[in-house]
DNA sequence: TATTGTTATACTCTATAACTATA
DNA sequence: TATAGTTATAGAGTATAACAATA
């Protein structure tokens, strides 16, 4: 088993993942990348624009394009930072909120699916594989 | 540990590893994701456009554009199916195979990174996981 | 009828570079 | 000086739908 089988697993698990997603989100106007956007805030209520491109993987400017396409669909807010003038707060509003719930039991069956075969201390230790994957690289 | 977590492990995993790759393969014209359509030409030598989209986890039209703009490139040719007509046959032009060669030496470490910390067990165990993953979804 | 591939089209994600403003 | 965010821009991937040619 190579580096490269490795790797090309992993890119087929994700992107399989992402298109069944899309699939589920689809109907409330809402892409993959977009939803987890907004699971990201439904833990955290409010994060910063640089927050949210950290814990979603993705560059400040795509961040701020998803970002300006959920307060377009008013699914999203953007408040200033009480303190940092510089700093967006950015928060799922009520619809948003609402839809995000919606789309959270939709997605539901397709989580349980990722943990059905293991035990979950082997999820435990697979989640940290991939994040020292994450770390390593 | 929850689905999402593996979710977002997998996901924070493979885009890192997305970019990593794509920072490595841009200096010769080349995007990542186009490096996995020449690797899957180098395995096999020669396909058709649906083994590609199949084996690249892309979409038929997706897998046409990106084999549009490496033929642009001349790193790789499409020369007819001997018996069935419909069909292209995708292959490396010999330009395309040296940088293909030459990126995937870039590439090594990267690899070698993603196996570091497992022992030859364990990768199987956890290719073999996100194979069926894949499977399940 | 099913499959392979094409065309046209539209949108999202991606990211670089140069910029403003605030810390 | 460093950080948060914006603007402008360009390209690449994504996918749907309608289509032609072939099996």
């Amino acid at each position: 088993m190579t580096g490269h089988n490795l790797a090309m697993a992993l890119r087929v698990a994700y992107l399989t993942l992402h298109r069944q997603t899309d699939a589920l989100t689809a109907a409330e106007g809402v892409t993959a990348d977009q939803f987890v956007v907004m699971a990201a805030l439904a833990e955290e209520n409010a994060l910063s624009q640089r927050e949210l491109a950290d814990r979603t993987a993705a560059d400040r400017n795509t961040l701020r394009a998803m970002v300006v396409l959920l307060e377009q669909q008013r699914f999203v807010q953007r408040t200033p930072h009480p303190r940092d003038r510089r700093v967006w707060c950015v928060s799922l509003t009520p619809g948003g909120r609402r839809v995000f719930r919606k789309i959270w039991r939709r997605t539901e069956t397709l989580r349980e699916e990722l943990l059905a075969r293991m035990s979950s201390e082997d999820v435990t230790a697979f989640v940290s594989l991939l994040r020292q994957f994450t770390a390593a690289i």
